[in-house]
DNA sequence: CATATATACTCACTGAGTGAGTATATATAC
DNA sequence: GTATATATACTCACTCAGTGAGTATATATG
């Protein structure tokens, strides 16, 4: 299994590791980049990314050096690994999401870290992902299908899911046009 | 402050409150009834269940005391205190959701629980759930509006979430049917 | 007779998220 | 010219979400 357990296990730690592989930089650099390119996407507070960069560095994705300064307080200089960056392209190429949820913040990210990086790939993890709203519909669909009617609360539940995995495969269209991504190649 | 802080601070503590409103239980049970009754609408593990039991109790929301049985293990007897009463109350009356994901799970249980302990209050639930829903929307949209074209991807998000909001409307009519809530009588 | 399932709860751990605090520098407002 | 707000840069203590595995016994099923 593993995938999206349920909810939860969702947090922008991909994107922070996505902005240092254009170079190295430090936690309120990071934040402020967060803040002004994704901020309508994720809410990161600024304590929030101190924590996720502790815990890369503690994982080895990225490492740290103390640059002191004159005058304002000194800077850890933040530096993606080898590691963080297989774990970062591999992340942006098989890190599909599932719920209506993880779309909206992990994938409009992989979409927006492919522009930057791979541009190349942008049709390939649009497919990849629209396949998974596909059959995630499906799911559904079977779920509710299978569902005794007297379970009205878990029926109107599920119905709310499909019909939210519907809009979203509306909007992805949307974001075909607008990245001009050609129709059903491969 | 307080109200939803952004996402986080969602869990399905309330309902467990809710089913201890009809008499005292045990945490084992209390776990069945829940994933029985609304399991598709949240998830909730057992240890995740007796989790927020214990903080609970902590909070004198809940009592318990121990009942030893002659072959099974032992129970812990759970009582809904007059505060965990109140709050409850106040929360099946005043905690209205904001966005998409808590509309589905906790307006969702608000309704489950407003049928089952407050029947009358159904179409006051519903109604002030709507208005909620219908100021969220113009907040979206002014947010777009003022929001620099060059921002594609804070856009695709407000976008994707106004038209989720405005999903999660039409699915509220849906409601109204089923619960047969007259249209807008206040 | 072995094994799966039901009853009932505990524990250790990782991670999300907030809010406040520390300390200094520069810009702005009166 | 001095008070105040804002920018730089990071730390800490805390609460809550969530998982996965473990403990221990009873009964049902093949």
């Amino acid at each position: 299994m593993t995938e999206n357990k349920h909810s939860g296990n969702l947090s922008p730690e991909f994107a922070l590791l996505g902005f240092l592989i254009s170079g190295p930089s430090h936690g309120y650099d990071l934040h402020q980049r967060f803040v002004a390119e994704l901020g309508h996407v994720w809410h990161l507070s600024q304590s929030q990314a101190y924590a996720i960069l502790k815990r890369l560095e503690n994982r080895g994705d990225i490492s740290a050096q103390v640059v002191e300064q004159e005058k304002l307080p000194a800077r850890q200089r933040l530096k993606i690994t080898a590691q963080g960056r297989r774990r970062f392209f591999e992340w942006l190429e098989l890190g599909i999401s599932a719920t209506a949820r993880s779309i909206r913040l992990e994938f409009l990210t992989r979409l927006y870290f492919t522009q930057l990086h791979r541009p190349e790939n942008t049709s390939q993890i649009y497919q990849a992902q629209f396949a998974k709203i596909e059959s995630s519909i499906e799911e559904l669909e079977s779920l509710i299908e299978h569902l005794p009617l007297e379970q009205t609360f878990n029926h109107l539940s599920l119905d709310l899911r499909l019909q939210q995995m519907k809009l979203i495969q509306n909007w992805m269209a949307e974001i075909r046009a607008q990245f001009h991504i050609s129709k059903e190649i491969r």
